[in-house]
DNA sequence: AGTATTTGACCTCG
DNA sequence: CGAGGTCAAATACT
């Protein structure tokens, strides 16, 4: 336990030092991103350290300590969600580090990073006591956050096919169309949409795009939270099989990457639908059950492959080079369809 | 014309 | 029987 306290001193010491530069680097978005990377690396590793000891001592707390370890990915989003909500109510200024990059990166990337990096700041300001405890102090329960953990308290129907299920929140955008579905890298089709009872807001059903042609059984369903409306809960149901989802790797490429082609892609094109946004944090690894994550694994194989075929043929280094790679994604998958 | 969304009807389950 | 989930025709969009 003692090194996850350095751990945690370690990464309250960058915080620290990027609270007190915050100031300076207004004006120069890439150090602070890195500067958060910092701090966001700092208490992942912290975390990673916590969710050790938690697992090599969870025999007897089962209940609670299932969904902690679980949770977590989950629990960081809604925690960050709900310092997100703080920073609209309370913090319009420069301190917000989404609204200071939303003009240079893709929204959704954006608000995933600032939100995962905001979680650790708060938890620096509250001592950094454990999610568990940060959730109580917020009248939460652990599996609130993750639909499959707890059962809510109206139970739910367990129908014959019922698929896995799990529960996300994320940010409702806050311009645009704000009835949109965060972006998670797959491409839905809507199938329908239906009034809940006791919910203020109806829920919208999605499946995945390409169910029809590799009967890829992933469903999402997108539900706007009635007291926090800013905020949309989305289940999902089933794991993609549709691998070649190139919109949809595992995870993101390393900040510093990130930085260096946000750099290069702000200057020479309007940032929309620039990066893959696959931000969900819980496909990709942190996922103990074993069950998800596969499919994106494997997914991201084609997709790496396809990516480096894509910029390395592409002859040019413009941000057009993602464009002539999703094309050729969609060109694969009108191949495929074919030859199906 | 092909594809996506909307929306009322229908189905399934508890 | 009612609520949640899905279907599919109509409509909108590109």
């Amino acid at each position: 336990m003692e090194e996850v306290m350095n751990f945690m001193m370690h990464a309250f010491e960058l915080a620290k030092n990027l609270e007190l530069e915050l100031p300076n680097m207004a004006n120069n978005p890439e150090i602070l991103f890195s500067s958060i990377h910092e701090v966001e690396k700092a208490y992942s590793d912290a975390k990673e350290r916590v969710r050790m000891v938690f697992s090599s001592s969870s025999a007897q707390h089962e209940t609670t300590t299932t969904t902690t370890t679980k949770g977590f990915g989950s629990l960081a989003q809604i925690l960050s969600h709900d310092v997100f909500m703080q920073k609209n109510q309370h913090a319009p200024m420069g301190g917000s580090v989404s609204s200071m990059h939303a003009h240079s990166m893709d929204q959704s990337l954006l608000m995933q990073h600032s939100f995962d990096v905001s979680v650790f700041l708060e938890n620096k300001m509250i001592n950094g006591s454990g999610d568990a405890q940060l959730l109580r102090s917020k009248g939460l329960q652990l599996g609130e956050v993750q639909g499959i953990e707890a059962p809510p308290s109206r139970p739910k129907k367990s129908r014959k096919n019922d698929l896995e299920k799990r529960t996300e929140m994320f940010p409702a955008p806050q311009i645009g169309n704000t009835e949109m579905p965060p972006e998670d890298g797959f491409t839905w089709r809507k199938y329908g949409q239906k009034e809940i009872l006791g919910r203020k807001y109806p829920r919208s059903y999605y499946r995945c795009t390409h169910q029809k042609l590799y009967h890829c059984p992933a469903k999402k369903q997108v539900q706007r939270l009635d007291d926090i409306p800013n905020i949309v809960e989305v289940t999902y149901r089933g794991e993609h099989i549709c691998h070649k989802s190139l919109t949809a790797p595992s995870s993101y490429p390393p900040l510093p990457t990130l930085l260096a082609n946000i750099s290069t892609t702000t200057q020479t094109t309007d940032s929309s639908e620039r990066w893959p946004l696959a931000v969900n944090l819980d496909l990709g690894g942190g996922d103990g059950s074993g069950g998800g994550g596969s499919n994106s694994r494997f997914g991201v194989e084609y997709a790496v492959a396809d990516m480096a075929d894509a910029m390395f043929n592409s002859g040019s280094s413009s941000g057009n080079s993602m464009e002539l790679l999703f094309q050729s994604s969609e060109d694969k998958w009108e191949h495929d369809e074919k030859e199906d």
